[in-house]
RNA sequence: GUCUCCGUAGCUCAGCAGGAUAGAGCGUUCGCCUCCUAAGCGAAAGGCCGUGGGUUCGAAUCCCGCCGGGGACGCCA
């Protein structure tokens, strides 16, 4: 749980407390409240490691010039014992603090010694969170959008973990309601097309290749026993050959693409063990419904919907509203999740208020439902744009692009802007192995370290344990501009966890690659005097740790060589 | 119409605890391997941060309006 960032910033805040009460106490000012104050990183470094703005928010207070106040701060500061070797006053009324060599060789062997471990933080309280993603129709293949949300709903996961979470990763499989009729009725109508040519294809049903290899499949089979057969009983028949096939399906291409479930939960449970029924009687009991034109209704406009929803069809059949109640019930009150987050497409965003209104109505607290909306994704081939379409059966979809480009590679994209944006996915970048690709950069950088590391082995060179007599000669901007920036590191997985957006550390890793690689052009390991080549080789061991920590949480593989 | 996302360099985007001269990659021009992987590094050039107000000592950042663009709004899921 190292965090120096921390440790560090709150030692500036009690050192500038400190200070002021000196100068308060000793009459230089006035006895007044003392206005919240930040500690910052400063963006240049020459402005220090931390900063605080504590005398400008003062100046009010106090009648006083910024500066003025920050100079007589910094004179009452006490820097022993401290992370800091320096501080100064700047700008407008900065206090600028400078970290010692004490701080840096602190991180550097932290996060040797933390390994695996390094970046973990208490932030979750060990709440259980389950995460839903993907959770695609098994009517069908996936498509891009499901790319995209298995890459974020997966490495959100690993974030959550790392951020002292405990998360699950599921799979609502929809394998009950009007979706699965819809797929009988495309199943049945492509399978009587084999014997009877003439068969039309209704308008709503599914136009995927898949269907009609499915009835091919199935005729390979069974031949044409099905043809004269009870309508009810074909589909039946049809279904329970195809579906199994499907998940299947899913779960390997989901598989390939690194991801596995903690469970996959099927839709069909809710119906079969009652639960769906159950939930249309609290509802019912709850007073937020009413009978209109023989349909089941609830009141969610009273519950922050702009308007109310159906529940059971006046056919009786209920919608996918109920079972969804059902379904989030399960998670939050029967198993007792402290936190349900949905990762779905931006087509569901209307879909939030209804939800929370349902769970509301239960008696549940909505705001333990968090939902992660993502936008949607545009592939790019030869600039040209590729749009997404649902049921056309003409989408590209996941197990194609997979096909066309490396895991890694798709993993990586998914998850380098937040969820919450447009993102034009370039298929040429993807897969091309130059510098352009954030993906070999990343990469890079991790084979660089380990094969100087191979390099020292070969010359017979021990590498030994981080020592500060060692690592306090790692003192040029490009050493300590890579200390100061691995040290951030909990502080970007909470961000990353709070704000449910693991893109910031896919930006974070390309930031440190960017840094070793500088590091790596500029300074040289092999053939320095023992202690500076001692020093630069744990720094090298941190960032290539630091790297495989992140990487790991994206699922993407950490070369030793390319 | 309602909801939602977005508008920063020629292009794709960072900048999300309001701060000190606005950043990166690509593209363009020009440099760096007798030395640990050149899948690398560096320099130059390129910006009324969509627009008008407001809050503040201070706004690309927060609030409101407007303009422009993406997407969603079913007794489909």
């Amino acid at each position: 749980m190292t965090n120096l960032i921390k440790k560090a910033s709150d030692q500036v805040r009690e050192l500038v407390m400190n200070a002021l009460g000196a100068c308060i106490s000793d009459g230089t000012f006035p006895t007044e409240p003392i206005p919240t104050f930040n500690v910052e990183i400063p963006a240049d470094p020459k402005n220090g490691d931390m900063s605080s703005n504590a005398a400008m928010v003062c100046a009010r207070a106090f009648h006083t010039a910024p500066r003025k106040i920050a100079e007589a701060i910094c004179e009452k500061i006490m820097l022993d014992g401290s992370y800091f070797e320096k501080c100064e006053v700047a700008g407008a009324g900065f206090i600028n603090f400078f970290f010692s060599s004490q701080w840096f060789s602190e991180v550097v062997s932290s996060v040797i010694s933390d390994g695996e471990h390094y970046g973990e933080t208490d932030f979750g309280e060990g709440k259980k969170v389950l995460v839903e993603f993907v959770s695609a129709n098994p009517t069908g293949p996936m498509h891009i959008g499901n790319a995209r949300g298995g890459a974020i709903g997966d490495c959100l996961s690993a974030v959550l973990d790392k951020a002292g979470f405990k998360a699950s990763r599921e799979f609502y499989v929809n394998d009950a309601g009007n979706q699965i009729e819809k797929f009988k009725t495309s199943l049945e109508v492509r399978y009587l097309q084999i014997y009877k040519p003439e068969t039309e294809m209704p308008e709503d049903a599914y136009l995927g290749e898949d269907i009609v290899i499915h009835a091919k499949n199935f005729a390979e089979i069974h031949g044409d026993k099905y043809v004269n057969a009870d309508s009810e009983e074909r589909r039946q028949a049809l279904c329970d050959f195809a579906l199994p096939v499907n998940i299947q399906t899913l779960e390997n291409d989901l598989g390939k693409y690194r991801i596995t479930y903690d469970k996959w939960f099927r839709e069909s449970t809710l119906h079969n063990n009652g639960s769906v029924n159950e939930i249309i009687e609290k509802l019912k009991a709850s007073g937020y419904t009413y009978e209109q034109e023989g349909a089941l209704w609830f009141k969610s406009s009273e519950l922050g919907d702009e308007k109310d929803r159906v529940l059971v069809r006046a056919n009786g059949i209920p919608t996918y509203f109920v079972p969804d109640i059902a379904y989030h019930y399960n998670k939050l009150v029967t198993r007792e999740y402290d936190i349900a987050i949905d990762v779905l497409g931006a087509d569901h965003h209307g879909y939030i208020p209804r939800m929370k209104a349902a769970l509301t109505a239960l008696g549940v607290d909505a705001d333990k439902l968090e939902i992660v909306i993502m936008q949607m994704v545009n592939l790019v081939r030869n600039g040209e744009k590729y749009k997404l379409s649902k049921r056309s059966g003409k989408a590209i979809t996941l197990s194609t692009l997979l096909d066309e480009i490396p895991i890694d590679a798709a993993r990586f994209f998914f998850n380098l802007r937040e969820p919450d944006s447009h993102f034009d996915f370039d298929l040429d970048l993807a897969v091309s192995q130059t510098s352009q690709n954030p993906v070999y950069y990343v990469q890079y950088a991790h084979a660089r370290i380990c094969s100087v590391l191979r390099k020292m082995e070969e010359a017979g060179i021990k590498i030994s344990d981080p020592s500060y007599d060692n690592l306090k000669n790692l003192t040029l901007p490009e050493e300590t501009e890579i200390i100061k920036y691995m040290a951030t590191l909990p502080n970007v997985i909470n961000e990353s966890a709070k704000n449910y957006d693991p893109a910031r550390i896919t930006r974070y890793v390309i930031d440190l690659a960017t840094m070793y690689h500088k590091f790596y052009t500029n300074c040289r390991i092999m053939g320095e005097d023992e202690p500076v080549m001692q020093a630069r080789l744990s720094l090298s061991l941190a960032v290539k740790q630091v790297i495989k920590n992140i990487l790991d949480m994206l699922k993407i593989t950490c070369p030793e060589s390319m």
